[in-house]
DNA sequence: CATGAATGAGCGTTCATTCAT
DNA sequence: GATGAATGAACGCTCATTCAT
């Protein structure tokens, strides 16, 4: 095979995309993201089909990505408490060290041509977090409320200390520890 | 005269914006929106100087009727539990109500071009809301986080309810209440 | 209404493309169909949805014009002989007289986006045309042929002479006459 | 050498291109061509400087091939009469025998690149058949006009005679004799 | 002021051709 | 020579904005 499609490539189109759409919006164009990927405008369409597959796939990346991060090291043999507050611990770290993916992220979610099969794979990547969420949700006072509200909430939560984090990087350890005592006040 | 023309139009204009960008996302043409408020494409523009100008005014409106419906019969003798219960069923109540315009103004609220202006009078239209919350917040276990920080989670709690709200409106008030429980659990 | 969509400018762009399409083909680019009508690439498309869309509404007005020219002055008392002299004539002069027109027309008949609508049409308008010559041939010896070869078989005798007429205009009289004797023994 | 290279090939090139011109018009993608002949897309070049040299071999094969056709098996020691009916016999069972090699001459026809040398050899492919006609041609009525009006008639009614044979191949053989019959009428 | 045609920059995508492997 | 990724000009079409009526 003549030059394989390089995984590099890829990767370095991938990378581009969230800086242009962080700094630019989804609206950019894909042109800019292939210029600052460092390859031709058309090259961009051999990695990915369109700008859609390009947003999907860039946000399915960024979501396992995020998910993986967030379910390291995790011991199933510590208390839940200290399962979540890893977790937590990891997920809020991963969007200090990475704002301009987690902002990405953020876009990408309202973009308007993501697919179904897209959502469902990103809802998977986060099964193991909220396998762990779950066994805490249901001994408290939402147990009775569906298990995908209280997944949303510390979503919302997660997504609020981050932003603060992120804005304000000195206290980061402090706003994630914080966030995650509000969340498990609201959980007990 | 601060606004010639007819102000009939202007709302139109708006509301029309709202339906449109609801079923079409920001990127929605703005002859679309013209259309469906019943002018010309070109009549939007003698109301709103550009598209950017639209969306900024649509997003400060839609952001102050909200603040307004949520600040709405607050009595200043209740205690503060039930001040911030009445606070928070009115506003959950408010997006139950204008599913259109809560899913509008979540969109705004990504859309790239809002003016630091813009923003600033939004934050401003929430100042009722803040002062209620703050005075939970300043007793509680976040009495040493800013103030920004317990406001922003409790936005994020309000979405995150709001959602279920609309979602499964049967439950809706069944959804507000156990959000408030939570954000409660979430102050004290 | 401001500004009325101006006829004028539809048979600008009609003309600027038959010009254009002779001198390029079907890939010309509409821009430049635009520009030699003098108006901006973009207007084009309030006249014509597509670029599809105008070459099928060209092509049917070339033919309806071909099929008006051909049909003039035909008078339903003389031979049929006479009628058919005069349809030839008549249909091998108006080729003559627009050869970009004609070019143009056969060029579009290959379009491969031609409407069935369109060309059912453009069938009809030469329906006139059909008519007289079906009288002759239907006593003739391709009577037990069906119509339609017929009809063939004289387009591509007239589309043969036409060439010979717009190749070698000084005896384009000659040749629309010897096209026509041999049509008209291939008849009889 | 003048052709190095594999001769196979070339010739898997050329069947592929007859194949995707008849499904796809002359737009045809030179990838989609390569790939039909299983090929690399860039090998394709290898073979055609570019593409309008492969349409203009394309054209000229196909040309030669028919006319080749045509003039099979023909004895001068026959009747005028029956040489013609000879060759046109020949050459529209090739027509209907092949039917997309047919179609895609007739595209071919009107590609906007072939090259003068390439309608020059073209037509010196048909001069066998021309010469033939020649004879019938100067005894006739058609003795005053020029030899290329009596080939370009002869041409124009061989592929209306064609297509019918193709659109209605039941009928196939008759419809090829009706069509000499009515050049034999045009030529006497 | 209302209208809607006019404008032209801009975008996503295609594709003939080149060239590194 | 074969491969297929890389290139970038080109195209059809959109749309915010302007402006003649």
């Amino acid at each position: 095979m003549a030059r394989p499609k390089s995984d590099d490539k890829r990767s370095a189109i991938l990378a581009a995309a969230i800086r242009v759409i962080v700094k630019q919006g989804l609206g950019a164009p894909t042109a800019t993201i292939a210029r600052e990927a460092g390859i031709a405008n058309g090259s961009l369409f051999t990695y990915f089909e369109t700008k859609a597959d390009l947003f999907n796939q860039l946000y399915l990346e960024l979501k396992t990505g995020m998910a993986a991060a967030a379910s390291d090291g995790l011991s199933h043999k510590a208390t839940l408490r200290v399962q979540c507050a890893r977790m937590w611990s990891n997920w809020t770290r991963w969007a200090a060290k990475h704002p301009d993916s987690r902002r990405a992220l953020a876009l990408l979610g309202v973009f308007g041509d993501l697919t179904a099969e897209t959502r469902a794979a990103a809802h998977q990547a986060m099964v193991p977090m909220a396998v762990i969420l779950e066994r805490a949700r249901s001994k408290g006072p939402l147990r009775n409320s569906p298990m995908n509200f209280a997944i949303a909430m510390m979503n919302s939560l997660a997504e609020t200390t981050m932003d603060f984090m992120i804005q304000d990087p000195k206290h980061a350890d402090e706003h994630s520890k914080v966030g995650f005592e509000a969340l498990w006040r609201m959980l007990n």
